[in-house]
DNA sequence: CTCAGAATTAAGATATTCTTAAGAATTTGA
DNA sequence: TCAAATTCTTAAGAATATCTTAATTCTGAG
């Protein structure tokens, strides 16, 4: 999933880090040392997400955010120094949906960009609809309250995570689902590892518990390459 | 899900900003520098939350707080500096339903704006019907008059405590009630502290009471990493 | 055929719950 | 009011369920 990303930091040092770390992971970066070519970017490129330096020599990142915000959809990501007052970065950081302290890990910066990214595409994810007890088709239900988890009435005592991740395939159903999607949405933003094993070991349990197997599932369909998906 | 939301903070760059964040998630949103103008706020409208900064120039955050508790009884959020003593923290928050650390994710507010609806929501639809003072099925008989317990027609002799988790317990059959949501219908939101080591030695005198075991449980069930349910 | 992605397995690590008991707090009754 | 009885809370270790890691085998796409 590549993603169109506005880089806007005077220090071209900091800049130029920033860069590397984002095409290391695939994403298409645009990179700018001053406010006003970056505004002018935004106009004629389709980005995606923007990563903002709050001190510019034109124009500082709080009025761009602004200026983005007027016309734009996109999610923005402020960069603030660690001295700065508490106070006032709240404030600077207004309109903004993240901002990172300078120093900043580099897996982090990651972390977060992916999750901004993840936020604004794709799934139902932040919650499909608001009091979403139920869910149930051909014979599988899925019980929030109860945190049960029948199978053509038998129940499949699901352990939490079990229940967590079937969840989300079945509140996605008809969509491929990323292991890496899967385990944000089960483990939450807070881990900057992505480790796909784990996701794929509950997987196993969970076909095992439905009598489900890899090579012809009935139920969770692994998606070469991509993910996995429950059938509509 | 519309809510109207109480914000408070001397500091208006940060009460506007997190206005800004509410409203765009579709609350409706009272905003006030001053606690004096807060407070008249909270007679006049039915507010469903709050989030008030401790540091304010009339009255504080956490006497606010105190005199919300005395009348009223939705949620509160308390804004504090980050350089704060974790002590002091925990001092002024009590009272409080959650806490929020400036500066703060916007992502990191709305989440915790909607865990406590949630949760709130959640607890007055486990608070039964008001007049209901008799609960009775296979056997076992809860008598909120009398304070009484019988178990085939046995007196369980319960103290306090123990009805009273017996009680919620019993009045949301069928449902898992987590452990810190037992603590809080029982004890009360007042506590910050969320010891469930309590609540799991209460379980299990009451286990012992009605010659019920975790192991094979009759009545109180374990629902792993989930909590405690009684089958409906 | 080759190889990266996926599945499987089992054991080691972690987390949650249970049990027990002691001491603190509260209530009761003289 | 004070002492005794009851009830509540805390703590620590044991038992058990769950999760993660790692090593190995298997599979499907090109």
């Amino acid at each position: 999933m590549a993603a169109n990303i506005l880089v806007v930091d005077d220090e071209q040092s900091i800049a130029d880090l920033i860069e590397v770390y984002l095409k290391n992971e695939n994403y298409d970066v645009f990179k700018f040392y001053n406010g006003r070519d970056a505004l002018q970017c935004v106009e004629n490129h389709n980005i995606d997400l923007a990563i903002l330096d709050i001190m510019l020599p034109d124009i500082d990142g709080f009025s761009i955010c602004q200026q983005i915000r007027e016309k734009y959809n996109f999610p923005v990501i402020m960069l603030t120094a660690k001295e700065e007052e508490i106070d006032k970065i709240t404030g600077l950081t207004l309109g903004a949906d993240d901002y990172i302290t300078k120093p900043f890990r580099p897996l982090e910066l990651i972390a977060r960009v992916k999750a901004q990214l993840r936020r604004f595409t794709k799934y139902n994810f932040l919650e499909p609809k608001q009091d979403e007890h139920l869910i149930a088709f051909s014979g599988l239900v899925l019980d929030k309250d109860t945190h049960e988890c029948t199978l053509n009435e038998k129940n499949l005592s699901l352990t939490p995570t079990e229940f967590s991740i079937l969840w989300v395939l079945c509140s996605n159903r008809g969509r491929v689902v990323s292991s890496e999607d899967l385990f944000h949405e089960v483990w939450g933003d807070k881990y900057f590892t992505n480790n796909n094993n784990t996701v794929m070991v509950h997987i196993r349990h969970l076909r095992e518990k439905m009598h489900d197997s890899a090579e012809n599932p009935k139920y969770i369909k692994t998606v070469w390459g991509v993910g996995y998906k429950i059938e509509k």
